[in-house]
DNA sequence: TTCATATACCTCGCCTGTCAAGGTATATCA
DNA sequence: TGATATACCTTGACAGGCGAGGTATATGAA
């Protein structure tokens, strides 16, 4: 099944400071892994995933500095701040109220999703 | 917790639709029901309410009625279609799957929600 | 009577995140 | 030489959320 953008709405910024929290990664490597990850069902498209880059790092929850391998195109890391990681444990905070009460209100019961 | 805004985007259609499915209700009053059942975190705002009303209706989900009592102002209810119920399993179906996903990345394991 | 409040509906225009479409540049391999 | 993969970026359109504003009626208090 493949997710409709505005369910993901909201959730590009959480996802993307949650993977700079394991390490420090770029773009076109994120894109790939939340592919995998998701069968193929979620891609962030790469306008949304630059734009995000600069609204994070605008806000201070990420910095950026060029790689120095020797690749086919040079790439930009993002590294996660202690900020960002303050933000992301707030929103993570913040997605499991939200998704409890969504699950709430569409099925009138408490979500156990994970036990099939 | 308050809940922002972009959480909610995409989530306003399938929240009337489940609420519509147990029974026919109007505008004001389905939106004091969320407000409760959130304990005040969550509010859909008027003008995204009746615009959701509207989209709904254009697409043969939801049909409305004028109420007829005798109170301080005329109610406008909504009754959900054949149609909308097929298209709220779908949406159901589809919160579930994105909710899982998401979980699983910003969580890297699976959602275990409500049971706390 | 007059005014505030609660009920209940509605629209306009701005804001913001998504994304299609377009662009740049380099390394590798056929 | 050209195709493909890697890797970055920007612009403009679009759609949903919502602040601000509007309408109208019943009720109860001043």
């Amino acid at each position: 099944m493949s997710i409709r953008a505005d369910l993901l709405r909201g959730n590009t910024d959480i996802i993307l400071l949650a993977r700079l929290a394991k390490s420090d990664s770029y773009g076109y490597e994120i894109n790939k892994e939340i592919l995998e990850i998701s069968d193929g069902a979620f891609e962030i498209k790469e306008a949304t995933l630059y734009t995000a880059f600069r609204r994070l790092e605008k806000c201070g929850y990420i910095e950026s500095y060029w790689g120095t391998e020797h690749t086919a195109a040079r790439r930009r890391y993002y590294r996660i701040t202690p900020s960002g990681r303050d933000q992301l444990e707030v929103m993570i905070a913040e997605w499991e109220e939200t998704a409890k009460l969504i699950f709430r209100l569409i099925k009138g019961e408490t979500y156990h999703a994970g036990t099939d």
